[in-house]
DNA sequence: CACCAGGTGTCAG
DNA sequence: CTGACACATGGT
């Protein structure tokens, strides 16, 4: 078992899990988080001023890199602050232990297709049932656990599996997703290296993903930090505290990401877990 | 009962 | 091009 510590002044495991960017965490009753991505698990937390991350000898490397540990957070949080925007202010305070995660292309994907005009809760709660339905069972050092499904096992299922596990209407486009991965059509792995603009472009061809899941997908999966996710709460939290005026996803999006360039993903996640938390 | 949740596809104008 | 509407599901 490998052990990895560093500061946890800009890592809160806590915060960092349930800013909605990743799906599957679960506590596991002494205030430690267990973490699923593709065919791993991690157990996280802080202690004392640390965050300690405790994985399978091997998995070191990428553990590292899926919470982004080589990242000077303190540069980012120091640049919203002083963006001249109270709100961000309050928001990177609040949110100052957010890491944006390098999480699987693939699972964030599909993750994220589960997504649209849904809540994170029943997010959680259907992807959880798709790995319990169709992935790989693994046994390491926390217990068992379930891998993310593959394109392949996803692409089995009948349509009526997927509705069984709560996916409704998404069902189809999980669907037709899978089969067109399963069979070589659709390679998410190729689109690495693009440019975001083309990576978004290549996204949005997926049918079932629009703008919003392109952009998520950008962020968590390809760590596109010039990508600024737009959503019901971010709408609000652009009409409310930055008083704007335009109407269209798309344009708000366009405007946040011209004003905050390389910095657009990290503070859209400030503002995003902020205004959620604060509204509940 | 209506409305909402990390929206998107489709169709009418 | 923009705007309205349907789309499953579970929670308030």
């Amino acid at each position: 078992m490998a052990k990895i510590v560093c500061d946890g002044e800009y890592f809160n495991v806590k915060d960092t899990l349930s800013c909605g960017q990743v799906f599957r965490f679960k506590e596991d009753g002494s205030g430690a988080f267990l973490v699923c991505t593709a065919d791993r698990i991690a157990k996280c937390y802080n202690d004392n001023g640390s965050a300690i991350i405790e994985c399978e000898d091997g998995d070191e490397e990428y553990f590292k890199n899926y919470f982004d540990l080589a990242r000077d957070y303190s540069a980012i949080v120091r640049r919203a602050e002083d963006s001249g925007y109270d709100i961000l202010k309050t928001s990177a305070e609040f949110g100052k232990g957010v890491r944006i995660l390098n999480q699987d292309k693939v699972e964030m994907l599909f993750s994220f297709i589960v997504s649209q005009n849904n809540n994170i809760p029943r997010i959680k709660g259907i992807i959880e049932k798709l790995c319990a339905l169709s992935g790989e069972l693994k046994t390491g050092a926390f217990g068992e656990y379930r891998a993310f499904p593959s394109a392949k096992k996803l692409a089995a299922l009948t349509e009526e599996e997927l509705k069984g596990a709560g996916l409704g209407y998404r069902a189809a486009y999980i669907k037709r997703l899978a089969e067109s991965m399963d069979s070589g059509a659709f390679d998410v792995e190729s689109f690495s290296h693009l440019s975001t603009a083309e990576l978004k472009k290549s996204l949005l061809s997926i049918y079932g993903v629009g703008e919003k899941v392109a952009d998520c997908v950008s962020l968590f999966g390809f760590h596109r930090s010039d990508a600024f996710p737009v959503d019901t709460w971010i709408e609000k939290v652009y009409r409310e505290d930055f008083k704007g005026v335009l109407t269209g996803r798309d344009k708000i999006t366009a405007f946040f990401v011209d004003t905050f360039k390389e910095d657009s993903g990290y503070f859209q996640q400030y503002l995003f877990y902020y205004k959620r938390s604060s509204e509940k």
